[in-house]
DNA sequence: AAATCTTACTTAACGCCGTTAATTTATGCA
DNA sequence: TGCATAAATTAACGGCGTTAAGTAAGATTT
């Protein structure tokens, strides 16, 4: 290591055409991720098919495999962007209220709301079915650890929105809004309502036209239970 | 018809046969409900396989066919007892409560105990995605109809848990317990809370052992908060 | 009791799926 | 121009739900 001669033209051109060849790479890499998007927003996550995603783009199946680990991993690339702009929300609703309360309020619609409008995205972040069935088979197999620590990845998003929304309870606990109680719990008692009727919502159970009537009593129900 | 005439010997051996036919042909059928019951308790729903069950019972797979019109069918019978289970234990827990506060408390503890004790029959039941992904699809063809009763299906199952939860709720209004409110809304605010805690703790987004840390927060943050 | 009809079930096949291995085609480099 | 390497393809495997055609056993009729 550390040989640093001045680099020759050859070295350079070569550089040059490394890094076009990767501009290339990442482009239809960029390419499988928007068709990816556009076909489990069409279909549904559990309706979503890796040989249309390379139909769509005009590629074989398996070229697919080239970009992304599998089927899971190209899927849970096309959320990264849903968790982005899910954080986003979540932070500008929480900033645009002053009180704790009224945080919670505004919390808690922006969740909702980002939920009823898109459904397929927020199926695919926080309604994935969990991997315990599975667990026997992944720990008789090698590859465990790696699956596992996919299976884990959408905890590391949600870190963003939880902390606002501890942080949301711990002011009112503070000042006074609210009785005591630890935030955690509260924050993932509110957590769990809030994707419950979303969930409620994206399923036969309840029409989502409902479920927007719900909204109110059951976030004034919650805040007003938070209260002293 | 009204041809009552004495049933002779032939007509009624002809009976018995008929009767033990239909008696074989009813074995089977529970035969395979049991059977994918026990499959898809140890797979879980979206893990679930025609061919599997068909294997267990030693049948060919095409034999399912002639007692369940559909793999989706077959599932929905196979829930139909858990639905019945499910009505017991919400209404035994309700009844082992007097005061409306001390029912929805223990019809809550009650709804996400049978969720955490039985995951693959709570998502069977009540995790289903929506199908609206395949409304246009369906509309198309001419099976339409029949499909969209069958996803309604789970929604007259629940009326009966659903029942007893706004009759707690209007008994909490009328005694002065709970505040004024639509007590439909409400109950549907409380339906979501709950089956969102559960929905987290079959997902990897929640470990179950934190979500029981939940249930105590969430229930009196709840309850708490319908009070006057 | 033999022939016919019906029922229960199977075999074969279709079109889909995710995924892997071997193979071809295109591209950059000497 | 040849060679090495990268990129994409074709072929194949095993699995899936489902349908249509075929078969073997059972019941019914004569």
């Amino acid at each position: 290591m550390m040989d640093s001669k001045p680099p020759t033209q050859a070295a350079r051109t070569r550089a040059a055409s490394l890094e076009r060849r990767e501009g290339r790479k990442r482009e239809l890499r960029e390419q499988i991720l928007r068709a990816a998007g556009e076909e489990f927003t069409a279909h549904g996550p559990e309706n979503f098919s890796l040989r249309r995603v390379a139909e769509r783009i005009g590629y074989s199946p398996t070229t697919i495999y080239l970009y992304f680990q599998n089927k899971e991993a190209l899927l849970l690339s096309t959320v990264e962007d849903g968790f982005r702009s899910f954080d986003q929300t979540i932070e500008d609703a929480v900033n645009g209220a002053s009180d704790a309360p009224a945080q919670l309020e505004a919390l808690g619609r922006a969740y909702i709301a980002f939920g009823l409008e898109n459904p397929p995205l927020y199926r695919l972040m926080f309604m994935q079915p969990n991997t315990d069935y599975l667990m026997p088979r992944l720990l008789g197999s090698g590859t465990a650890p790696a699956d596992l620590e996919a299976a884990a990845q959408p905890l590391h998003h949600r870190v963003v929105a939880q902390e606002l929304l501890v942080a949301a309870l711990q002011k009112g606990i503070k000042d006074g809004s609210f009785r005591k109680g630890d935030p955690v719990l509260l924050a993932d008692a509110l957590w769990a309502s809030v994707h419950g009727l979303v969930s409620l919502a994206l399923s036969p159970l309840m029409a989502p036209q409902h479920a927007e009537n719900v909204v109110s009593p059951l976030l004034s129900t919650l805040i007003n239970g938070l209260k002293a």
